[in-house]
DNA sequence: CATGAATGAGCGTTCATTCAT
DNA sequence: GATGAATGAACGCTCATTCAT
């Protein structure tokens, strides 16, 4: 790293605010207070604003990195060259497996997107990270049984059924492996 | 009017602060204070506890009654004698319809959804008022695809795509039928 | 009663006031609200204004009529021609008995004796009230072991063990009688 | 001082609190906001809550802090072979000397005695902390005109003469002297 | 850079008092 | 006169944010 170069502060302790926030989030929603989380994450409650500039700030960059997460835990082992339902179900996988191996996200993940507090600017950001996967899902879209209806209405069918085929994942999780697949068949049925 | 008797608790003014919340909740979320909503009410900070005894009170009358406004709007004219699909189309419609309506009580009420305040006396409440239409839904689905998915999943499953064209009628007004129609299709190949 | 002659109102209602503060302000203290007495006295928190102008006013009252009951149940009885100390022992038998069969009253007293609310008008009205008493105590000091000491120390001192031992009485009433001789003895000692 | 170590909770600011709340609480009685004592103390009315977690807290704190003042100026000097007279005599002259010199203290503390913040604990911390006195004050009594009243009764009257003579050193400082003289005599024919 | 005390606006709620009925 | 809804100032306490150490 050269010299005089803006050091990233301690990305560990960068890391340990985002996770408490996470779990605080979990225990306390958002109400939850900034020295809370400071607690939680073992450090003092003036310091999580060396990290974060305010509290919306620390809302904003969680939730983009939530969705970073899952979007690239989607997208491993995707590949091209298999046809569109294999690769939809070999996403839909991931995205259930990574639901249920942390579920604590997704219930902090679900609080934030209720916020007022995430900008329109982290919601686009969210949504670029998306691209491949919503690229894939206008692919299979335009050849399936939705390939006359407008997109936004596709996505929001489509997304819905990702989102309550995990919280069911979640709070049923014995029963993960089936209920995952019932919510991709159902999927399948609506946009395949 | 009896003698001594003093004015009486007004149900105009009780409304007032039901649509008052729901239009400060829409705007600022559920972190709106009593006393915004009581200006917007049009009364002073102290009466709205002669209404509700607590903000958490004020909440829980204020979901249940859209719930249960919502739940008769999409029940008016049913017909038990109408097939299944007929019946389902009918009230989804009614409910889009609704949605359309009143976009700012389905946005409260999705705040509500997600809040803490929320009772499990009043989720029973307004459980019990869907009851009709929680069965007509059961018994589509014990015939359908669905027959032998397990309770919850379908049930999440259904209500999602509900929500998803609700909310995309609501976001894309303009387009209400057309997106009406293709959700109510997408639901019907799910559960049909 | 003359014609167009102020009304005292209701005297029932008054004394129910009375006798429900005297209650309220034994179990919730001074702070009580002008609404629980109205409603332990059976009457609305508004008619309560009608009979006492303010909270404060209604103290003032109260005081004065505990302090004048309890002054009159005092003297009850006695007969100047008695010696002294019989004519004292009297009237400390009767204040004690009094404070037994009222120990509400006397908790109230004593939450208003310390109250900022009592004006030093009710305080000059409650000395005069006693000023029977007050010859009385007085003439037995100037023979007495006080004989050489100012007025307001023996006062004070001679009113303390008054309160002291009615205190005790109250507390702990099976011993009344006992601990009444054990005061007046004392008291006698201090001041015979 | 050691790094990162951040502005330490400073002890002159919590006895400004701790002088303020006397002052307040003299001024304005039990009632005193939180915001005035704060503001008597020259800090904002957050500040207030780093050094007490409730006001009931600060009452008690400060309730313990009076008592525990006036018990060791009272047992300052008293050397145990001193005839029971002069112990006692020394221990009733300290007393006096105390409240004269801080009679807002006192004014307090008679506040804080019937309030009902004060905690069981802080009474028992009180009592253990005038221990030595009521040692001393048992055997005196025991050895005395009151040798056979019960205990409960034999407290309840020294303290109030106690009391009344402090009471009356306050309101009558000129002749503090003469008061607590007359009041040590009083006292003495009672237990002595 | 870390710390945690300091700040003061803001919150939900209470309550003495007023006044329309 | 009786009623109880209406009022709004006040309260104890919290918390995001700042800044002295």
């Amino acid at each position: 790293m050269l010299k005089g170069m803006a050091r990233p502060k301690s990305n560990d302790k960068r890391n340990a605010i985002m996770n408490a926030a996470v779990r605080v989030i979990v225990s306390h929603g958002l109400g939850a207070s900034t020295a809370a989380i400071a607690k939680e994450a073992g450090i003092s409650n003036g310091s999580l604003f060396t990290y974060f500039q305010t509290k919306a700030d620390l809302f904003n960059q969680l939730y983009l990195e939530l969705k970073t997460d899952i979007s690239s835990a989607t997208l491993k082992g995707l590949s091209a060259n298999d046809d569109l339902r294999t690769q939809m179900l070999h996403a839909w996988t991931n995205w259930m497996d990574y639901a249920a191996a942390h579920p604590e996200k997704r219930r902090a993940m679900a609080q934030l997107n209720v916020s007022d507090d995430i900008t329109p600017e982290t919601r686009a950001a969210v949504y670029k990270n998306m691209a491949p996967l919503i690229t894939l899902m206008e692919k299979t879209r335009s050849q399936g049984a939705m390939k006359d209806a407008p997109a936004n209405i596709a996505g929001a069918l489509i997304t819905s059924l990702f989102e309550a085929t995990m919280d069911t994942v979640i709070q049923d999780p014995v029963h993960a492996r089936s209920h995952s697949k019932t919510g991709f068949e159902a999927f399948w049925r609506v946009i395949g």
